[in-house]
DNA sequence: ACTGAAAGACACAGACT
DNA sequence: AGTCTGTGTCTTTCAGT
């Protein structure tokens, strides 16, 4: 008989990975060796750990956070849009289209008066406008625009284990 | 004498540090060797470029991006909030609460109607209405607080050099 | 599920071009 | 600014508890 069906499937983490998983969020380039010894185990069990949590999902991605200002990507807005029809088939083609879009770094739907939230970087204003008018303008499908301007990043942390 | 100040000291980059940039914010682990073997160099300059790139900033983390789902972090929630005062010590005062709230996982200075945009995440909507009446409610000086809910992340991405 | 040992791979520093 | 080479350290596998 088939188990019960599960959105993700649950690994049951215990206290070792979760200590694990708190050491490569902070710093994805730290050396199982170096873990090893802050949780208190040899390096095979910590190496077993993360090559399990890396299969299941749990541990999505390593990346590299850059400096936005040191490469021409000083710019950071926040673009809220609507569709203006809401079938399946043009919700998918608008998807498609921001995922080839690098200036795109994120793009979440959301509840509210509009559907969707896309962080943009750009190099400057002019970029940015150059971006609006004729990159997002271009989509079809694409209803209201409107662009908050971001002035300061306060903070920007990546810590889901606390 | 001193130098004249800029903001971002810029260190000249040239196509290959932009290829190991590129490799990194793919995958923080990669080996050196490997990065090497790509961009057609011996590890030693690699390594070097990557050791003048953390220290002038150009690098500034390398992250673990993990499944929130999995980690009883399923909701996420866009938080626009204004101060009731602008004043440099009460600006001050509410970066340093929200710094030490590890819920907020970014909080952003935007332009428009809002002083600030948060994004917090939170187990489900009873541990957010939590966070919303007795963490954020009890901050003094925060006015209007308005609540946008994440349905759908389509996009996530940290890629500044493409 | 862990330890400890051992082999292989890699990082890192030095000498040199 | 780069290659090559050596040494020490880390990763990764395996036998054993």
């Amino acid at each position: 008989m088939a188990k019960s069906i599960k959105t993700e499937e649950m690994p049951a983490l215990d206290k070792t990975d979760l200590a694990i998983l708190r050491l490569l969020q902070q710093n994805a380039r730290i050396t199982i060796k170096e873990i090893s010894e802050k949780v208190h185990l040899s390096s095979t069990p910590v190496h077993e750990r993360i090559r399990r949590m890396e299969e299941t999902g749990v541990i999505k991605q390593y990346v590299t956070l850059l400096n936005g200002a040191m490469l021409k990507k000083g710019l950071m807005v926040i673009c809220y849009l609507t569709l203006r029809q809401h079938s399946k088939a043009a919700g998918d083609k608008f998807i498609k289209t921001i995922m080839q879009m690098d200036e795109v770094i994120e793009c979440l739907t959301i509840s509210g008066q509009f559907d969707f939230m896309l962080k943009v970087v750009a190099e400057n204003m002019d970029a940015y406008y150059d971006f609006h008018v004729n990159r997002l303008g271009q989509i079809e499908n694409v209803g209201n625009v409107q662009s908050v301007f971001v002035m300061g990043v306060i903070k920007q942390s990546h810590q889901l284990v606390f």
